[in-house]
DNA sequence: AAGTGGTCTAGACCACAAA
DNA sequence: TTGTGGTCTAGACCACTTG
């Protein structure tokens, strides 16, 4: 079965569409975590290709982490990457747990409000998009870790309307729900107002490490948090190499 | 010229050889950056393998972003890779500049001493070897904008005893001159103690964001260098995707 | 034993940009 | 016009792992 090598795509690559069409399986959640994906001689059925076409694209899949590969049994999505590979924290209560400390966590504040004003310009959506508010506290032992101020879009993840967060925190509900495509986070020094200081039980003026991240699906607003640790508390850990192998 | 699929390595792949060369090459510096790599038809003659597995390493290289690929004029060793694409900010003087302030650095220690105590921790050195320490406060119009303490290890980068770091800041020399392979990130909020308060201009208390840097070349450690910031006067960016497409 | 991925070949045509 | 990279093919053999 000869391919015509200048086929009926416009000017993309093979390689290129086939590896955007499995991309978009996987962010979508057509393919969840642990799917099977056809075998490689499935593929070049599927699309009239050479092996080599989709191996590449499967390799390149595999490197950017998005699926696993093994022989004999087939190539598989990936559970949800942890950002933990790239900035290494952000599940608060592995953090508390890995200093030895007991974790909980309580929902301080709950609300449903239409965007406006201020909320367009932190998670960039039209005026009058249903978001969820959510602030909450975590603890280490007996005292405050870090205080988590979240908005949701409730326009891309609508199962967080009904959902109590009782079980799971928010930020937790979330990786384990939501692939997300991409990040974005700001990281400052910042001394506690009024507010904040009741909240993490310290002094008004205190040092806090405050982190704020935004998190898209495939371009929609998923969440902002605003994550608040006495200095004390908390460090962020970032290992870089340019490339990796 | 069939080349024996199993050929004289013990185990690694062929595609594995090649890359781990070329990329000794750049990182030690044997290949500048502007380099002109052969091209591949001059891989293929000099490792005696098919076309397809050179370029399989060279487009891997290239989205490693350690090398350029241009049609018709060849494959070039690109500039030293500023830490920006991944965690956006450390050229201080551009820091300031983007502010519309102007920039000055100025050196307020300088000494050599052998590695002993805390510094083998910081830096990862043997005991006894050679370190440049070097103090600089930099200036954002007439306000300190940032205090840096930076060691540096002189077994990998001797040129720094001799040079005056008039012109140049330590961290920009470095940057332009040592191309590093791994970085590491320590990021936190502290309140000033005296010393730091006094450097920059602040109340002993004020709170600091502070990022501490370990960076190596290929296993050598270059520096260690500790920057504070006042609360207000810098953020960290951050954006991330789960994969580089 | 069989099915999967890992790797490699020896070609081929094309697009692009410099000479 | 020509040399370079970009892409693709239709095979091939191997290693591994599960049944």
């Amino acid at each position: 079965m000869t391919r015509k090598t200048t086929g009926s795509a416009k000017t993309e690559s093979l390689h290129r569409r086939i590896l955007s069409e499995v991309e978009g399986n996987i962010v979508s959640g057509r393919w969840p975590p642990g799917y099977r994906l056809p075998s490689e001689f499935e593929f070049t059925a599927t699309y009239g290709c050479s092996r080599m076409t989709v191996n590449k694209v499967l390799t390149q899949l595999s490197a950017a982490g998005l699926i696993e590969r093994r022989r004999r049994t087939g190539s598989f999505v990936a559970l949800p990457r942890s950002e933990a590979a790239i900035l290494e924290l952000h599940d608060i209560r592995t953090e508390v747990q890995a200093l030895d400390q007991p974790y909980r966590f309580e929902i301080v504040g709950r609300s449903i409000r239409k965007a406006a004003g201020h909320d367009l310009v932190l998670l960039g959506v039209p005026e009058g998009t249903r978001l969820l508010s959510i602030n909450t506290r975590h603890h280490a032992g007996e005292h405050p870790f870090c205080y988590e101020e979240r908005l949701m879009n409730l326009a891309t993840v609508p199962e967080a309307e009904h959902e109590s967060f009782e079980e799971t925190s928010p930020g937790a509900w979330l990786v384990a729900k939501i692939p997300w495509t991409r990040a974005e986070h700001h990281i400052r020094a910042a001394e506690a107002d009024d507010g904040l200081a009741r909240q993490l039980d310290l002094k008004p003026g205190a040092a806090c490490l405050v982190i704020e991240r935004r998190t898209w699906r495939s371009e929609s607003p998923v969440t902002f948090v605003k994550l608040a640790y006495p200095a004390n508390a908390h460090q962020l850990v970032a290992r870089f190499s340019p490339e990796q192998s």
